[in-house]
DNA sequence: GCAGGATTCAAACGATCGTTTGAATCATAC
DNA sequence: GTATGATTCAAACGATCGTTTGAATCCTGC
């Protein structure tokens, strides 16, 4: 396969286009509705470059996700190391912890002007990928992160039941992956104007953070008991024997 | 073509196959990943049937949304107007708007048994479908039923800036979506026994209202100043935890 | 029974997909 | 300048997709 030398001078070029063709045309279209000839078409490269350099449509869509996703989850584990070791064993606050997770997302984001943009509307969707080897590659990309931060909020919240911090912790997830995935969700509940997110961008992370916080901290629900009471439609929910 | 006459007696069979299949296939592979040959082969139907009952992929997609969705979001409209009856020109509360939308789709799934679990996944994949039809079908089927609890909201928080509702609005979407959308993603940040979805789609609504009315009734950000300050991190500090 | 529309079926169509091939082009090292 | 390996290119491969076709089969009304 790939006899790499060190003559990798120029390559970096055609990678890179395709790699920033690949974020946009996945992004709008999904995994299975984006093709290499309309990637390779909007990078100006030859088709058969994709698979020179990448090997495969998955490996592409692989580089193109841990291209960004990779530094930004060291950048989630340093800023929560800086901060734990500045509070000196203590708990950190939630609200630190949710800063460190999603601030430094939209923070990265912003700072990388359209590119970043795009790429946080590709990761809000591919959460919600279904195609298996997205799974596996998501999954081991946020493996430290999530048990790192996790394990934060455990401490952070020692009153709060392990489960419902998990629970929450997901809920959180899907409204910054719903938030992120662009304006055209979004147009489905308001008719604003359109475009204009890039004003909103920096307008997201305090209005997401607040309601983040918020669902975090509220109280606990009510009746957690291990039996769970038939709810008023008593359906049984046993599997036919 | 489909020149109906009033003999539909047995064609409902085949046609509420396609449709039970689809549901699962598309629920499983998202709509460009399924293929009408594995859903017509997990009905045990021929291929053409399909076409024959729909017309197109894109109308069978539509139908399998329709079909649920619709009935969905009628109920949830009836149960508006009922409650706001009762409450006699008051605004309702918050946590009773959040009941009526969100409560009626889980307990209208719970009611549905495994077919139900399936459908609310597949909602919440769709919502993230990248596809432009589908983006309008939803626009469309979600119109009336997204203006009407908006309008509720606005009465029941006047204090609240609309647009900071329409924002946690969609937030409480995105958490929703996400979290029935399936416990493959929530396998990724949690490593406890997969399946038994089962036993804690029950206690999914207690959970996810708790979390939803939290972050609804949060403290507003700190500046919504027209004149986004260059990222001070302006942390809320207007309520006491 | 039979006529006629509704439904099913096997087979194929054209298009597009991811991938491969083999020669042409480029850049570098001797 | 020539050899060598990296990169590009046009063209094709086989597979799969959504869709169509036309005949076979089923069902119903008379």
């Amino acid at each position: 396969m790939g006899a790499m030398t060190e003559a990798a001078i120029d390559n970096r070029d055609t990678r890179e286009r395709i790699l920033d063709a690949a974020e946009a045309v996945f992004m709008a279209c999904g995994y299975d509705g984006a093709s290499l000839r309309q990637i390779t078409g909007e990078a100006e490269v030859n088709l058969a470059a994709g698979h020179y350099h990448f090997g495969s449509k998955e490996a592409l869509f692989q580089a193109v996700l841990n291209r960004r996703l990779h530094v930004l989850n060291q950048e989630r584990l340093r800023v929560l190391d800086e901060m734990e070791a500045k509070a000196g064993g203590a708990p950190l606050k939630p609200s630190q912890i949710l800063d460190a997770f999603f601030g430094t997302l939209l923070r990265m984001a912003i700072a990388h002007g359209d590119r970043g943009q795009t790429f946080l509307r590709l990761i809000g969707r591919t959460l919600t990928e279904p195609a298996e080897f997205i799974r596996t590659v998501l999954s081991k990309e946020f493996a430290d992160v999530l048990e790192r931060y996790k394990a934060a909020l455990f401490r952070a919240l020692p009153e709060v039941p392990k489960e419902e911090i998990v629970w929450r912790f997901h809920f959180m997830l899907g409204a910054t992956s719903y938030a992120i995935a662009g304006t055209d969700t979004l147009r489905l509940v308001t008719d604003w104007q359109t475009g204009a997110i890039d004003d909103d961008l920096e307008r997201l992370l305090p209005r997401l953070m607040s309601f983040l916080l918020g669902g975090l901290r509220a109280p606990l629900p009510a009746a957690a008991s291990p039996n769970p009471q038939p709810r008023g439609n008593g359906r049984t929910r046993r599997k036919k024997p």
